[in-house]
DNA sequence: AAATATTTTTAGCCTTCCCTAAAAAAATAT
DNA sequence: ATATTTTTTTAGGGAAGGCTAAAAATATTT
């Protein structure tokens, strides 16, 4: 009579793998639990097909869930995250750096890529790229234990008139966002010096390049620095 | 009131495009129409899922199909099979040439990676492999368009004593077949020259490399060669 | 030509992941 | 403290793509 392996790492489909990856960016926030809405709301779809998943992850040990209480993930459901993770950020530079794409191109093709299934294909893009530790959107690359070295870069929110900082991370990586930040010559590694800030609507006057542009404050919201 | 556009280029599934290549692969040696147990044994499922999808391809258009009667693909069916092999094809060639891959090692993984969905990728990658016209097996690969010229290399098997050529493409791209092949030293580019054939079992004396070796029939039926 | 064997299809059911509508719980307002 | 609103869960169902078992068509033997 057999017992069921401890180790059973149960397949864990495509469809859980994007459950497991919103929860990881929704949980990164706030250090409370992420909530049924808040996870419909960024895989587009319904809170009632979330709240199945839920279950279904649940059993599998990847998430806490109770009723009611929204989830978090468990060590095991973090590790399986961040591996997703790297692999979505790997591909996006192997996109950017070896083929043609520029960094707005590369979102949606890096998410069906992040589903393939070879431990040895990632770990071989990874050498083929030389370990790069960040994304096209300076995102940093989980390594291949799942580890993590979130950024540290300040929202260019709360800058204070004066200063100045390197574009380090922008938070947004939709095509329609970063095709902006294109169209205003804004680019990773440029040096953002603010120089006034709208008290009406929070719209910023930065210098980038040495010319000046007036950004939205959502836009602003979305840029992160290092100072 | 708008009618349905001609061009309604229905979502092809990565299951449907499984079927497609199957009918694709199955149906280039006979001119014959392919049989429902053909593709039941070539994807490993049961006849019964073959009836069931078969009229869905029928429906799109992808198949021509009667009942008890086989099926073959259309024009477009073919198209659409042409580049689930030729992005097959391409990412084998990525695997083996710019990372760290051997040729017995690719199939799996490209079976994953042939259902990513981007013109773009596939015809970049294309690019930055300069533009191959052979796979890791010696088979060719289609061009953007699904045009395949196929291979006219011959088996080994119809080769007389004496005769010899390169060795050009291999039918079988199992990873217990090419681990054989690597174990005995036998790669494409090789010369091979058949020494004698054993009349009892066909089994076929050859000269590789100033070495020789004896083959089985089930080894040479699987071994082409350019003379 | 009839009997038998094989192949293919049909019928009915399962799982996954999604949906809508209604019920239940929790949060907020009065 | 109660009423109202919002969030979450449950109940029931649908499409896709599998499966088994039985029926129907075709092929092969005798």
């Amino acid at each position: 009579m057999y017992l069921c392996s401890h180790k059973t790492n149960h397949v864990v489909t495509q469809s859980e793998e994007n459950y497991l990856k919103a929860i990881y960016h929704l949980g990164k926030q706030g250090a409370n639990a992420v909530s049924t809405n808040a996870i419909a709301e960024k895989i587009h779809t319904k809170a009632s097909s979330v709240t199945d998943m839920l279950k279904k992850l649940a059993e599998k040990k990847l998430v806490n869930y109770k009723k009611y209480q929204g989830v978090c993930l468990t060590k095991k459901g973090k590790t399986v995250a961040a591996n997703v993770i790297r692999k979505h950020r790997l591909w996006e530079v192997f996109l950017v750096e070896k083929l043609k794409f520029s960094w707005d191109e590369v979102h949606d093709i890096a998410e069906q890529l992040e589903h393939i299934k070879s431990e040895k294909l990632i770990n071989e893009i990874d050498a083929f790229l030389e370990f790069p530790t960040k994304d096209p959107h300076g995102d940093p690359i989980p390594d291949r234990h799942g580890n993590i070295v979130e950024n540290n870069s300040v929202n260019l929110l709360e800058i204070k008139t004066g200063n100045e900082g390197v574009l380090a991370h922008v938070k947004d990586s939709s095509d329609i966002f970063l095709k902006y930040l294109n169209k205003n010559n804004l680019a990773l590694g440029d040096t953002i010096k603010v120089i006034d800030i709208e008290p009406f609507d929070n719209s910023i006057k930065i210098e980038v390049k040495a010319k000046q542009i007036v950004i939205s404050k959502n836009v602003a919201k979305n840029l992160f620095i290092n100072i």
